[in-house]
DNA sequence: TTAGGGTTTGACCACTTGGTCAATATCACG
DNA sequence: CGTGATATTGACCAAGTGGTCAAACCCTAA
């Protein structure tokens, strides 16, 4: 029941790598600043060869936004309502800064798509993302209502995590030059910033 | 000793309607995705117009970011040595908050600027920034060693107050989408949910 | 070996893009 | 007025864009 698109094995890997190049590609320049040229280029093709593959530019780019979804609502999918309050929430925290660490280009994509007011997106976002939220905000009301964390707006709380683990993937740029050549890994420092944040913030009053 | 660019009333009027509009069409496309034609029509003029008061799509956009800068920098240099640290701190929050709140345009600009590598910022963000940064990180470690905030990274405590603010700017869309058509307006309650953030955060053992 | 499909590409096309330019229209001011 | 400087634009261009297509190149299974 998988996609049927790659048969043979030249199309799995000949997909895969026009995928991994695209990825390269609109991350860095947005749908519109990129071009199929540059995506062949990268992925070592020929531009009808891309064609021949997916049947244009924005098939490739909404393969990839499909792709990307799945990944991206994932950590929040593993908050789990039996667990420790506290270490599920820092659990999808550490998920999501992992995320951003690991797969920056995917957290661009996603950026672009978002800031440009996600018109490929809106679906999906209006659908899956926010059902999931909802879905999960009802769990975090309740460890509020149980006093086993602090009372805070459940959305806002998600849209924090968002925010401040995502920051280090999209402004990626902006970190290390503010950080300066001394500081080749903000990583290991941000989780233990996250750590006492959300700790602090969550301790019951 | 301002910029020489307006000379007549004409000049300046038309200057300023351009620039307005190409903040428009940027923000929403990024540098590469917008286009002089779609700038000239959200201002009302001819493409050839435009080149009469900007010798280039380049340069609109750099002055743009330019005046940018200033804007953004602002709130942080207002962040004074002198009053109370807590109250010096919320204040930056409350006014980049506003800034996301009256620009969402500007920091959707900011935003694919940095997210695309900041090609044509990179001078002022390892230079005016990161001075900027460097200087108000010296006052908020001297807070820290008179016990009057907690102790936590000044870097990235600067790196979570813009991440905490942007996001409600740069993914205005994903936020309304989320809350659902009941609550219009997310400032009020993110302003409320950053304050809690904080002052729990800053609150001295 | 070879026939048949899967794969690759050079050449091409219609359209959009940033930018030019000469001609025209409008304005300020003596 | 009228005249010189300022503003405006239609027509145009070269380069780049997404996409097509027929011809050629494989690869493999019988």
């Amino acid at each position: 029941m998988t996609k049927a698109r790659p048969r043979t094995r030249i199309q799995q890997k000949n997909s895969e790598t026009i995928l991994e190049a695209a990825l390269e590609v609109f991350s860095q320049h947005g749908f519109r600043g990129a071009t199929l040229d540059q995506i062949a280029d990268v992925a070592g093709l020929s531009k009808p060869n891309l064609l021949y593959y997916f049947p244009s530019k924005e098939a490739i780019h909404q393969t990839l936004l499909t792709e990307l979804l799945a990944t991206w609502l994932d950590p929040l999918r593993a908050m789990k309502p039996d667990g420790d309050p506290v270490t599920e929430i820092m659990g999808y925290v550490r998920r999501k800064l992992d995320l951003a660490r690991d797969y920056p280009r995917e957290s661009r994509l996603f950026a672009n798509e978002i800031l440009q007011g996600a018109p490929r997106m809106m679906e999906a976002i209006t659908g899956d993302l926010k059902s999931l939220v909802d879905e999960k905000t009802i769990i975090l009301r309740r460890w509020m209502d149980e006093g086993r964390i602090a009372r805070v707006h459940p959305v806002h709380l998600i849209f924090s995590i968002w925010a401040l683990t995502q920051h280090y993937a999209d402004f990626d740029v902006q970190v290390h030059a503010v950080l300066g050549p001394g500081e080749p890994d903000p990583y290991p420092e941000a989780a233990r910033y996250l750590e006492v944040l959300f700790t602090k913030l969550l301790a019951p009053a």
